[in-house]
DNA sequence: CGTTTAATCTCGACT
DNA sequence: AGTCGAGGTTAAACG
């Protein structure tokens, strides 16, 4: 990875390392006391304060606070990187975004660490249990979700979205599934709601809406009984992989 | 900031430096080769290769690649923060969360480098721009939307969520309205419905349902009017911040 | 390019 | 503890 690190650099040395470093695009991460602006969908001013600001190769900058996954500011694609000097002689570093016109401008004042890295490209990434892992599922054994269901469709485009299943149910009567991978909200009811609106004026005949998900909230299943669509309750897929014993816990 | 550095450690030198400072609670970085298991909502697996791991004081952990704003794993509420070795040896740090029951687990190869940091809590941070912004500005002026509206609720609770703005126009009829910051979307159309028809059950006599925003989608434009509700649009606010000149970008 | 939808969404607020 | 809704959501897929 071959990292180049400065240790409470000045910030001439900051600067001529920014430049070069970014330039040859590569990992760079500055944790410094500093001050962000952000100007763009809203506006954003953040106090001098801690903060470890992080570029990636792709120029997508993001800063984090003492807490919490998300970052207090970010740029997730940037056009232009700059950096500069205020009129304080203080060293900024801005990252500049066309559409939506968005800029974040970070002015450091103490600077404690600064390196680069060479972050070879991500490896290979499996993930299961999405919501597409469950509609193949589903189409492969729709008898989970009713007997005599017959899978016309699966990501059956209409105008409005993209149905999730279209099926036929035993009597013949033409289904739209909408299917959740967590508990079904009021949104994933009014999605329902869409689609089979839509097929209504499709197809003859009576259309059946179903929400199929393991859990469905409250008001969820007040508005879809309004409605007259159905929930079917999906049982939850078992995990497969063990769990290691416990250890002594850091905290 | 206090920074304490390590380039390259041997596996026992980075599990003592572990233990001790995230027991002292001190944000702590690691840049490695190292794979990573995810298994909880859904599951993953990443092949070894490079990444850098954050671990924040309130036990947060991300996982960063090469690309992209979003980590390639991440835990937001650690509950139990552990260091152990595996049977070959190498280090690992596991990350679990008791509600949801998830576990993150990085198995390290080679370390490049790790350091931990007092990172001071973070300041004051004001943003501007934000839809609850837009509710005060517009209950303070209502004649943005339309002359004679008279504001007699804001987010107001009923049952199937909140109502944004609850008014009366000049004829006396009641009106909802509900404000998008962006564009308006089917979602915000299908939010709009809900409420008016929540307040159709309550109240007699014509209800009026408005959706202000600074500009909508063609299919939720359709919809709107298919269901009889008005839309309006907002002058987006003015930015204040002045954009500095140009530089040579980096990239 | 705009639109839609999923996401291990995160995060905060409120019942 | 559960639920809802905003978010500078991000990011991918599709027409």
């Amino acid at each position: 990875m071959n990292p180049h690190l400065l240790e409470q650099p000045h910030p001439d040395q900051l600067e001529v390392f920014l430049r070069d470093q970014l330039s040859m695009k590569r990992f760079v991460q500055i944790a410094a006391e500093c001050e962000i602006v952000y100007v763009g969908r809203a506006a954003s001013l953040t106090e001098a304060g801690d903060y470890v600001v992080m570029i990636k190769v792709d120029g997508s900058l993001q800063v984090h606070g003492a807490r919490g996954v998300k970052p207090v500011n970010w740029q997730p694609r940037t056009d232009n990187l700059r950096v500069r000097r205020d009129e304080d002689d203080r060293l900024m570093l801005m990252a500049e975004r066309v559409k939506p016109d968005e800029l974040v401008q970070i002015t450091f004042s103490r600077v404690a660490l600064a390196f680069a890295l060479d972050l070879r490209d991500e490896k290979l990434f499996q993930l299961h249990g999405s919501e597409a892992e469950m509609h193949a599922r589903l189409a492969r054994t729709p008898e989970i979700i009713e007997p005599g269901l017959r899978v016309l469709e699966q990501e059956l485009l209409i105008g409005v979205g993209g149905i999730d299943l279209y099926a036929m149910d035993a009597l013949g009567r033409y289904v739209v599934i909408e299917v959740k991978r967590g508990k079904a909200t009021q949104d994933a009811v009014h999605q329902l709601e869409r689609y089979v609106a839509a097929v209504r004026g499709q197809v003859p005949g009576e259309v059946r809406g179903i929400l199929a998900a393991p859990s469905i909230s409250q008001p969820a299943r007040t508005i879809l009984e309004r409605s007259g669509l159905e929930f079917v309750a999906l049982a939850a897929l078992p995990d497969e992989a063990p769990k290691p014993e416990p250890q002594a816990a850091l905290f």
